[in-house]
DNA sequence: TAAGCTACTTAACCCGCACTTAACCCCTCC
DNA sequence: GGAGGGGTTAAGTGCGGGTTAAGTAGCTTA
């Protein structure tokens, strides 16, 4: 689980984007000024840090380049009504490893600032269905928590499905994307995702995996 | 000095981009398809991968899926006019590290792709996964405390490991870590990696170099 | 220059697993 | 009742990967 520190004064900004931040899954800190800012920071340890420009006490770009300075990589992101390109050259130049203009959409933010935080504690990116999670750096997938054995087959047709997800996807986008170009002559797609279904969903009470007759496969359950 | 690879299939504005980086002191090669793009990626090492997203013979997302699939964890910037917020999570879901719409200032692309670098060269002197360590100045490599005699191959190969740790890397990924550009004719990689074993994992009860059938090798264990 | 060592490549062999194929069964919808 | 889409099962085989050994090139030492 990931922990933020977001430095915002404007209060009703600062709740909406910890309540959104909260309903994703991360934990975020708050403070309303520079110099408060910097003194979370260096007490605790943050995944990044979301930082305002226009701060009181000490602005933003201030507390940029004092982190900087003091030898604290911790990513940082900007978030200002400054669009101009001085601005964020300002900020790129103070250290900052990315720059968001407001208003922003809040599902932005949180694909840059997961982005971020993978970077810098080497975690790769998962897909995630309901209690179905796949670790695509590291092959591995688990299940409630309980660890999957999958064939490469069946690794890569998981992959396709739940990259889709909540989408349908049809045999031949799934035959594509487990064989590419050179498809099997008869079927074997249906063995496949037999033995998939076997390793995925038989152990557990509710079946994932689901067809849709006449068209093709789905994963249901909400992703990322 | 940095060396970036660009995929773009506009020709002018590749070029341009190509002779402004080059001003910057920014090494940049360019490929102007997908596939094309890919071969290069896996033949050399680059500090960071400008990516359009409309290209021939394999458009960018999946060339960023791919490459993520393989294990390969170069900081991908994404440079592309498609401006909706879902385009943007699409492009994250697939695993970029930042995402310019197009028009941008070359000024903006330049520091942006400059951050991605600088986080990516934060290394260490050291790596460790469990029980083994590598240090990289001294160039000796210990297990349980004991030195282990390594061949320059075998070094590698065990460098490229660790460095994914705890990240699979496939075999393509391994091959083109220890060959570059001249890889040999057949594969040679399962001697090494026979070689590798029975330098670091023979003498000891636990198996730290593990196959992953179908795909390449892992080192296992908690690095720092 | 020859002898010897080290490291790398190549080829050959073997094993086991995963993929293919084909068969059969069930269900639903003409 | 037939046809077709989909689920289930079993059998054969081919390939990925482990192991070994032989051949070669480069470097060192006598």
């Amino acid at each position: 689980m990931l922990t933020l520190l977001l430095v915002e004064d404007d209060l009703d900004l600062a709740q909406t984007l910890v309540d959104y931040l909260d309903l994703e899954g991360i934990r975020c800190d708050h403070a309303s000024n520079g110099m408060a800012g910097l003194e979370l920071m260096r007490r605790g340890r943050y995944d990044a840090l979301l930082l305002d420009l226009n701060l009181p006490r000490l602005d933003g770009l201030s507390v940029c380049q004092r982190l900087r300075t003091d030898g604290d990589d911790t990513p940082i992101l900007m978030l200002t009504a400054r669009d101009q390109l001085e601005d964020k050259l300002d900020g790129f130049r103070a250290g900052t490893d990315d720059y968001l203009v407001k208003p922003f959409a809040l599902q932005e933010l949180v694909v840059r600032v997961r982005a971020l935080a993978r970077r810098r504690s080497g975690q790769a990116q998962c897909l995630r269905c309901a209690d179905l999670e796949m670790n695509l750096a590291e092959r591995s997938a688990t299940r409630a928590g309980q660890s999957l054995k999958l064939t490469p087959t069946g690794w890569r047709l998981l992959e396709a499905l739940m990259r889709a997800s909540p989408a349908v996807v049809s045999r031949q986008a799934l035959e594509s994307a487990v064989w590419g170009e050179e498809m099997p002559d008869s079927d074997s797609l249906k063995v496949h995702l037999f033995h998939l279904r076997k390793a995925v969903d038989a152990p557990f009470p509710t079946q994932l995996i689901q067809t849709v007759p006449g068209h093709g496969f789905v994963i249901k359950g909400p992703d990322p």
